[in-house]
DNA sequence: CTGCGTGCAAAAGCTTTGCATTCAT
DNA sequence: ATGAATGCAAAGCTTTTGCACGCAG
């Protein structure tokens, strides 16, 4: 479902990009939490496998990776963010209310909805944002 | 499309909140804009009717606003949100990348995409966020 | 009159930037 | 060796909080 934390590490190498520790932490967290993390959540789990790591490297590792598209942010209440690695496919995704744990979905059929929109509008649609948010089955005991 | 002005400072007043000259103003500009604005914005266009008006109380009023569920508050790039009126309806709106002109449309046909990512993944979906990107027809030229 | 709402100032986040140092290549 | 990447500290943002004053009801 997730892009491989390998699959990533490679495409920054083959774009120029060092791979340093730091970025190898980052990647390996958001690839072993399958969830959307806060750069707080992020700097927290790197640090165990990398204890020098600052803050600062997480916030501009995050960066690039979303800059590459390689990660995706979830806007979250509160005035921070969520990052998480992207998924194949369009990047909508189904976000468990407890455990944060988010599952990609690709064929989302609002193209009917776009068409129609667009007819009646006028507005030429270039992008959307869709976010459903629940309870996953492992949560709803 | 919107709800109009008057009818939100009835609604404060009714829930027994004061109508003062400084929720006057946001609500004013908000009606006015027809689109979202920052916080900062608002504050800005508020001066104009009311120059005693601080940003703090552009806050604290925009937080009322969107508390009652009377506006709505969108997720931006760069660390800060944008405010506007709340529609009738869904709450899912249209937003023009150039102008930041809101189009809110109710009938969005993502129930069977809903019903079908349910029965698929075994979440229990409760909520969505449903936002189009694109450009508006006056700035299309 | 009462106390809700306001404005100012200051604080509290989150995020970015400057700069010397470290390290992948 | 070389400069990209890092970490620290400090600055820059948006947003919130404390408090005395003012005004709606």
């Amino acid at each position: 479902m997730d892009i491989a934390a390998i699959e990533v590490l490679g495409l920054l190498s083959q774009l120029g990009y060092r791979l340093t520790a730091p970025r190898r932490a980052v990647v390996s967290v958001l690839q072993a939490a399958g969830a959307w993390l806060t750069p707080e959540a992020v700097h927290a789990r790197a640090a165990k496998i990398y204890p020098r790591i600052g803050l600062v490297t997480v916030y501009r590792t995050l960066g690039l990776l979303t800059e590459l598209e390689l990660a995706q942010r979830v806007h979250l209440e509160g005035g921070c963010h969520g990052y998480a690695l992207a998924e194949v496919g369009h990047g909508h995704h189904l976000v468990c209310q407890r455990c944060h744990r988010v599952v990609a979905f690709s064929g989302c059929d609002i193209d009917g909805l776009v068409e129609k929109l667009e007819t009646e509008t006028g507005f030429r649609v270039e992008d959307h944002v869709l976010e459903l948010v629940g309870v996953c089955p492992q949560c709803q005991g």
